[in-house]
DNA sequence: GATGAATGAGAGTTCATTCAT
DNA sequence: AATGAATGAACTCTCATTCAT
């Protein structure tokens, strides 16, 4: 039952929104009573800080997984964006709620959410300056590139949401060149 | 008074967000009385709206002055970028503001908010679309990169505010050369 | 219609005890919105603080003008009695819902549900202590007589209000008679 | 395990109140689960009833058997005193709570409370009444004393829990002067 | 135009109670 | 007998909005 209380919460905060996603909607949605989403979480702030936690760990663990496995860091950050995209279609409402509800200021003090706003993007940084010890990466600012980076791609996903526009497999390989063409050395 | 309202209305919205920026608190920030914010602005979402379509028509106005005087499509993406970043040092929470709840799926219907999420897309869409034309530009998903660029504009500015680490002249000249090196034909 | 409201609360408090008065059953009881509750008092708290504050501070007033003006401290206690009595016989409810609550663990820690309980008892201990130095009141421990003498006080019109067996006048003179004996030098 | 409730119960409510000590909280006092307080006792109520059933069995059995073995009524009253002091340094929590909880009107149905409040000052009545007519006792209404009587223990009881400043065997001592010499016959 | 008291729907949360295990 | 997840009514409080002044 955590687990369906999870699942509704993930599509509600992502068709409407933090705000107008209240507990007793996630408890519709759930087909369960207000009631039993406090069994569970402490609070709706306490459910969201569980919901990033979750997702940072599973990220986090990828990413220091493919670190370790792949010599260049170019290819990490490729297969990184390639796992992104593959966890992407695993849970699209996820994604979403997790790049919007990150940037909400309600939830900034959440220790969740600032693990998921804060250490992803120096996991990032650090990839980034090993490339550019082993000659794989131009030079540049390591820190504001890996900002920019993992915003591009909650930029992707995120259009691949809202605008159902495009090709989500074109998207990502865009993306890929679109990185990989800015960060090489010539 | 109209104006000190809205003033204080983005001042806060910077700063707390929609959720937390009550009309209450928005009149205290002005320092008038509730009643006053409803003899200017017709509800909330009003106010809201008209703030985004004061920001699309200013920079929708600069985009087509630049497209109209320059000749090339990379120099009128940087120029735009120049001034998009100079509006920005204008008012900082303003630009906060339009990113962060332009995302927000309360606010999703508002017609000022959606000029500002999918009309200046098309936009840049289009030059980027007149620099392949012209040869300027690599062959690529005229609407996915105008999309990527959007967002990636959004990501530095947003950075900028949240994260004070960055230098914003030398975050404004990496962006610029992260685009640049992105979409130049070799 | 602050008025209006505390005056409600009052009622409700004294029928019903603070765990029942509902904030919604005070608005229907006030006939008003429960917001407006809220318009004139922080907090259910709040506005039964403001109660104690209220109540203490015309008792006290009472008790120093009485000090005052009477030279006899055993003068004081009997005139301060009839006044009681006579304020209890204007407000039968207030002076239950004073007595009842005051003792409420959930309440304890209002400042003037403090002040009723603490400062009210120490003034009539002032008084004890005079009427001894002046050889009208045989000699006893102050502080604790004083404590029990508003406790009977407080039981005696606690009587009156939920036994309604008793004639007040015959209360009022029984409970006169009873302390100034156990009090007087013989 | 009913026995670790019950004092579970007697040491929450007389610290928190009716009003903040929920069955979870007790069950947690008490170390059990919340669905074993319902083994043992109907209801929250049911467990208070319960709570002043077997108090006011304990308190009636030993009035009656010094009425029965004392001639004097006023020595009955001070031995009664005496022992209830006892009681009380038996169980201080529980004394605290037999006081304050008889006076809540959310508690006032309650079979075993109504007892408590109405049947041992009917005692106290026919104590009083036949030392009048053995000329023990002045002149009074002895309905009336007897609820002073009953509410200037309670008092002294209420008293030495909150206020920690008295020596209770003085102010035992106290209190029986105090009673004494309002009663007697001169 | 400006005010702010009044509104009432709806938010998050608690809690006595039930019942399948 | 003992458990604790599940329940849903009811609680306190907030808020966008209105309107008489």
């Amino acid at each position: 039952m955590k687990d369906t209380i999870m699942k509704a919460a993930v599509s509600l905060l992502a068709s409407a929104g933090y705000g107008a996603a209240s507990m007793r909607a996630i408890a519709d949605q759930a087909g369960v009573a207000v009631g039993s989403l406090y069994v569970h979480y402490s609070s709706k702030k306490g459910l969201i800080d569980q919901l990033f936690k979750d997702a940072f760990a599973s990220r986090m663990a990828h990413l220091l997984d493919l670190q370790a496995r792949l010599p260049s860091s170019v290819d990490v950050l490729m297969a990184f964006i390639d796992e992104h995209f593959r966890q992407l279609a695993a849970d699209e409402s996820l994604a979403l709620v997790l790049i919007r509800e990150s940037q909400n200021p309600q939830l900034a003090d959440l220790p969740g959410v600032r693990s998921f706003e804060e250490d992803l993007p120096k996991a990032f940084e650090a990839i980034l300056e090993q490339g550019q010890r082993q000659g794989e990466i131009r030079p540049l600012d390591a820190r504001l590139v890996s900002h920019l980076i993992f915003h591009m791609i909650r930029s992707a996903v995120y259009e691949r949401q809202i605008c159902c526009h495009h090709d989500p497999l074109s998207l990502r390989d865009e993306l890929k060149t679109f990185i990989k063409q800015a960060i090489s050395t010539r």
